[in-house]
DNA sequence: AAGAACAACAACCGCCTTAGG
DNA sequence: ACCTAAGGCGGTTGTTGTTCT
């Protein structure tokens, strides 16, 4: 029955196969309208009859396509929150040029999306610097320098939403109040990050260390099955809070893993080249190598970088 | 003001895998 | 077991908008 039926579909479609010539390049809007419709009232997949059917010139690729990168109703548009970075760069260092693994980490985003943001951003900075996007020199780089510039990202934004107390110059110049404690703590990032850099990497090497004082931060990433997302309940319970010593780098990237369909995977990786008392960068740094020197110089081009992208977002 | 250069991203292409007949 | 079509994925290209000179 339901083969038949879908027999006579076929017939159906496959007559107006002959109509015309497929179309290519930037849909129309009635083309998205069309195709929005269709799978509204029946559904997705089988795309190819789906496109006939739909009466799209147009291959069911190409359907597929422009269904799952841009008219799907989940997907989300503009920027990347630097969280969503954050767990991009995170993420492609385990999975590499997975983009739709590395998609199902980030609801809402396509592999599409990640890909071009990899291949624009990413690999433009690797460029500048000479590196290789794929070796593990550039690994290093982003993990010493461009994750812990978004996580002071996320940590300031965090900080403008939260704190009332202080001003930004205030909280930057002296740390935060801490809610729980009401007491003024240090603002572990933002005063780690406006150090020199090699005492940031002295940082984070002592934060792999028994005697490491402890150090608080307003919020930890965390990652359930699929999202990831700033906890301010560590505030709120400061028992729970995870961030002292050994473990603060480690709860502050992912509370240590990532989930992959299912099944957990940890980030040993990261954390010990980022936490770890022998960071290859850091060796390298020891040495004064090349990698520092242009690293700084890229760091504070992506400050740039940055702060045109904040302008721009608050309409300045 | 105009053209060149660049950046961002949408769309396509080709290959591989999978499911159904 | 084999064949074929559909779906999925990663790489690449094309188009458009923006910035620079």
């Amino acid at each position: 029955m339901r083969a038949s039926m879908l027999g006579v579909t076929r017939r159906i479609c496959n007559s107006r196969e002959e109509e015309g010539e497929l179309r290519r390049g930037p849909w129309t809007l009635e083309e998205d309208t069309l195709l929005t419709r269709y799978i509204a009232r029946n559904r997705e997949g089988r795309w190819n009859m789906l496109a006939k059917c739909a009466g799209l010139k147009r291959t069911g690729k190409s359907c597929r396509l422009r269904w799952l990168n841009y008219l799907k109703p989940d997907v989300k548009r503009g920027n990347l929150t630097p969280q969503e970075q954050l767990l991009i760069l995170e993420l492609h260092s385990k999975l590499g040029n997975r983009w739709s693994k590395i998609a199902q980490h980030l609801p809402g985003r396509t592999d599409n999306e990640i890909k071009n943001y990899w291949r624009t951003k990413v690999q433009k900075e690797a460029r500048q610097l000479n590196i290789e996007a794929s070796s593990t020199k550039f690994l290093d780089a982003v993990r010493s320098f461009w994750m812990p510039r978004l996580l002071q990202k996320m940590e300031q934004a965090s900080y403008s939403s939260s704190s009332t107390t202080l001003d930004s110059q205030s909280q930057a110049d002296h740390g935060v109040r801490s809610p729980s404690s009401n007491s003024t703590v240090p603002s572990s990032l933002s005063t780690l990050l406006m150090c020199p850099p090699e005492s940031k990497l002295a940082h984070y090497s002592n934060l792999g260390s028994e005697n490491s004082s402890p150090v608080t931060s307003p919020h930890v990433l965390s990652a359930n099955s699929d999202t990831i997302s700033l906890q301010p309940e560590i505030l709120e319970n400061p028992t729970c809070s995870p961030l002292h010593g050994d473990t603060f780098y480690n709860n502050l990237i992912l509370s240590d893993t990532c989930y992959e369909e299912g099944s957990c995977y940890d980030l040993d990786g990261f954390n010990q080249a980022s936490a770890g008392d022998n960071s290859p960068l850091e060796c390298q740094m020891a040495g004064g190598n090349w990698v520092f020197d242009s690293m700084v110089d890229s760091l504070w081009d992506m400050d740039d970088m940055w702060q045109f992208r904040d302008l721009r977002e608050t309409g300045i």
